[in-house]
DNA sequence: TGTACACCTTGTAGTGGCTACAAGGTCAAC
DNA sequence: GTTGACCTTGTAGCCACTACAAGGTGTACA
């Protein structure tokens, strides 16, 4: 019970500093129930943190820095929230899925990027438009047909 | 003049189907003034096209797949339709932008890759979520710090 | 001529993950 | 008591569409 470090009060601001989230996106995750509802200090208006709010935002903003989606974001804050005990297979399960998913979008921007690199590469700007090898590339020109 | 295939007319589902962009595609480019508004045909009220409007859609469609930004298919149409003596140096500008664009992209993609590798690779699966490497990683653990 | 049916029309809302206001309320210091 | 920093809710915008809803049009066939 003795803590001695989860009893300070933070604005939205505050958290957002220290957290390295802004306030707009906090509200956001709020109204998304990504993080449940701040507490309201005292008689006020103000939403009130605490050092464990500043946690949880961090948790959140190096999950989203890894490219998981809030969807993700969400299990695994759930995961981490409950029994300490269970195994971490879903925890994974999820990371590998995020990977794959990371690896395909990789994969496409990938071969896009070489298919502009090759269009690109038989250009060098100096022709008339009528003969650009980059437009005719795009108007379905002889450059590379079949 | 005798040109002998400009004359066909097609609905805007038929336009879709040979062009490989969607009727609600088209019509949504048409508001955002990537293609003109379309001829209404004869007393009615239906759009109609013709096989230029096939070739024009067929540009854009192929120039997103390359990733370019509507706004930037909007200038290579402008350049495409401009004056065809014109040295085409803007068009190469502009797809050398948008590759640095997707190299940008690629890199910071790959980064993000690589650390969700590593921090993936430091968990099996199988240990109590208390003990899980990428919730601790998540969660400022002591895994890699600094 | 009736009517079925495919296709078209416009308009609006939703996607993801926020950011950027506007218009007003609260709180602390001085 | 007044300044002014911060907070509040609500709404619109970003990008490039997609997905409706509610209704109009065009045509083929009985
Ligand atoms: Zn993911
Ligand atoms: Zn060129
Ligand atoms: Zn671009
Ligand atoms: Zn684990």
């Amino acid at each position: 019970m003795a803590n001695g470090k989860a009893d300070t009060t933070l604005s939205i601001g505050e958290l957002a500093t220290r957290s390295g989230v802004s306030a707009e996106a906090i509200r956001y995750y709020e109204r998304e129930h990504v993080v449940p509802a701040a507490a309201r200090g005292g008689p006020g208006r103000y939403r009130r943190y605490d050092e464990y709010d500043v946690e949880r935002l961090q948790f959140i903003r190096r999950a989203r820095e890894l490219g998981f989606s809030l969807d993700e974001v969400r299990e695994l804050l759930a995961l981490n929230d409950g029994s300490p005990s269970r195994p971490c297979t879903d925890v994974n399960r999820i990371a590998r899925a995020h990977l794959a998913q990371v690896d395909e979008k990789l994969a496409r921007l990938g071969a896009l990027r070489a298919e502009l690199d090759r269009v690109i590469s038989e250009c060098a700007g100096v022709v008339p438009v009528a003969d650009c090898r980059i437009l005719s590339a795009l108007s379905g020109g002889p450059a590379h047909e079949r």
